[in-house]
DNA sequence: AGCATTATTGGTAATTGTTACTATTACTTT
DNA sequence: AAAGTAATAGTAACAATTACCAATAATGCT
């Protein structure tokens, strides 16, 4: 008898699933609440943090915390001027993590990020800076 | 007249270039405030943060940001055991922003980061595992 | 050199994202 | 149904970062 069911943590990954944006904690909170109104910060990050180390979930690195529903290694794109993430379709190439191996380190994976402006972001730039 | 000389911001740059483990500002604080009894953390930050939006330095992210005087795109090499970030050999190849274009987005730069054990952290869990 | 202007600092307070704590709630087994 | 104990809600604590503001100091002018 260890982990129990919860359905405040069914809803916190079925949330994560149905969403695409890689959300933050404060988001996940912020779309649970009004059906959940008891629902606590708290809950949202414990779970997440739970769900990451069972390997249900990814962290995103970054001052903000973001998460991913989708467990294999994969691309992101983040958008420098709203800070929306995204998934790209470039695929990851494991074989670089035995390239980058040497002088006794032991490499288990990498990220790779893009950074720019996101289709919206660019459209906007193009309109306010003329 | 928009900028001027400070012999903080210069000792922070100087701090920042005579190292190589893309320290944070703490440890940036830690390493002057002995020469320089009145230096105030926010200093520190405020400075690194200006420097960073003049292109002299690059801003690694994470749950605390690190700082990297070498601001030409490279690899980085971060340890999951003991938080150390280092540079490595692997060359940064430009024309993968070209590949992450599409849908109308601006791609300018892109991040890729290694994890796994540094050589240290490496050979201490090899001991302290059996 | 002296003075006026204003970027920069130091010190502290405020903010933000995240974690810890604890009494209460609610799964699960018997 | 009762006992045992994960998990929650609510709040307090915490750490990293930013904002604020009076004092300081770099710059330009005379």
């Amino acid at each position: 008898m260890q982990q129990r069911f919860s359905y405040q943590r069914e809803q916190i990954y079925a949330a994560l699933q149905q969403t695409t944006e890689h959300p933050t904690a404060e988001m996940i909170y912020a779309r649970l609440k009004p059906e959940m109104p008891r629902l606590s910060l708290g809950t949202v990050y414990r779970n997440l943090r739970q769900l990451a180390q069972d390997g249900q979930v990814t962290e995103l690195s970054g001052p903000v915390a973001r998460f991913d529903p989708v467990t294999r290694p994969h691309t992101h794109f983040c958008c420098t001027r709203c800070g929306a993430v995204s998934d790209l379709d470039i695929p990851y190439d494991g074989s670089l993590d035995q390239i980058a191996a040497g002088d006794g380190r032991h490499v288990r994976q990498h990220s790779l990020t893009f950074y720019g402006l996101c289709p919206a972001c660019a459209n906007e730039n193009k309109s306010n800076s003329k």
